[in-house]
RNA sequence: CGCGGGGUGGAGCAGCCUGGUAGCUCGUCGGGCUCAUAACCCGAAGGUCGUUGGUUCAAAUCCAGCCCCCGCAA
């Protein structure tokens, strides 16, 4: 499997979660990692208990060094990095923007691992905003990192469907994959000369901003389908949720149920029953068929709708009440 | 010690504050109805009230510990 006649590649890692991991197997197939950078251990979960990223978790099980810097705009992280004598890094879901004494330090530079088709969706949350934008195709990008955020010339790429019910947890641990693969594929063909970097059209280029709690607030004014992308979209985090009764309630699935007659003031309950909770939007409605009130664990709606009867006049709020 | 909610027939909830007969909706089973479709009516089966101990004549209910689940926050 390993070519005698040229030497393993010194590549240095940056990756912090679950997405990365898989890439960082396969790099470690490819070349010799000698440094695996990741975000520092940092307070998580309930009881705000110190958790290690899970890209941390996986250098260890392959006996790789890891490093946590809490700042990467210094001089010694740069210099640091130059003394690893590295030929590329291979960056995938790190979580800070690298500056170009970072990205210089290796001798090929930095290449990235970015899980849309640039120019579309650069940005921190790309699947899921693929998703809320209602896209039927995305993919994974290899990308020559330069200063700006996901501008920088492809070197490869490759592409996926996406299912017409399918959530971002779904979507990304097939994009995972996609982008291991896809760096098992081109890595090798890049270190020994073979890609050429196109450069993107900025023109073509869209957004995909880090996501806020308040992205996965329900819009009732919108159509069926929006809101359907919506909830499939920010599964699993932050979650799509709206407001009843003054209370959050978390929209784990819903289903389009009319796609373009205006059937109520959007929001308004218009059905509840075993098959789930059908809700008026802008234009259609939608099944609601998992929910999750505060506190609570999720359930299917018919099972929330046995032990909570709904008043005949209850609708999801646009916000929270004072 | 970050803040908080919860564990009650198969599912979801009420009851707890103010201790004393196990309640509601759904489901299941049997029967009726076909007028009301987010259909309806009658009947039945099914529960060591998470767990251990304490208080008490009496604990789902009050007190203490433990186990488990979850929301917020990060």
């Amino acid at each position: 499997m390993l070519n005698e006649s040229t030497p393993r590649a010194r590549a240095i890692f940056f990756g912090t979660p679950e997405f990365a991991v898989p890439c960082l197997s396969a790099l470690a197939e490819i070349a010799q990692v000698v440094c695996v950078v990741t975000q520092p251990d940092r307070p998580s979960g309930r009881g705000m208990k110190l958790a290690a990223p899970p890209v941390k978790l996986r250098a260890q099980e392959l006996g790789l060094a890891v490093i946590q810097p809490t700042k990467v705009r210094t001089p010694q992280f740069a210099d640091e990095l130059r003394a690893l004598q590295a030929d590329v890094a291979v960056v995938v879901a790190y979580g800070r923007i690298l500056p170009a004494a970072v990205l210089s330090a290796p001798r090929l530079g930095c290449v990235n691992v970015h899980a849309s088709l640039l120019p579309k969706l650069r940005g921190a949350a790309p699947i899921q905003w693929s998703i809320v934008h209602g896209e039927s195709q995305t993919g994974a990008c290899l990308m020559q990192m330069d200063e700006g955020m996901d501008t920088g010339p492809v070197l490869a790429r490759a592409s996926l469907p996406i299912g017409p019910e399918e959530t971002s947890s779904e979507l990304t641990l097939r994009l995972s994959a996609l982008g291991a693969e896809l760096l098992r594929r081109e890595l090798p063909r890049l270190l020994r000369g073979e890609l050429c970097a196109e450069p993107q059209d900025a023109a073509q280029a869209t957004l995909a901003p880090v996501l806020r709690k308040d992205h996965g607030q329900v819009d009732w004014q919108g159509t069926a389908t929006q809101i359907h992308d919506l909830v499939r979209g920010m599964s699993a985090w932050p979650g799509a949720y709206t407001w009843l009764d003054g209370t959050r309630v978390k929209l784990h699935a819903v289903q389009v149920k009319n796609a373009t007659e205006r059937l109520a003031e959007p929001g308004f309950i218009l059905c509840a029953s075993s098959d789930g909770i059908e809700v008026a939007c802008g234009r259609g409605s939608v099944l609601v068929t998992e929910v999750q009130l505060e506190g609570s664990r999720r359930m299917a709606a018919g099972a929330f709708v046995a032990g909570h009867r709904l008043p005949s006049h209850a609708r999801f709020g646009m916000s929270q009440p004072a």
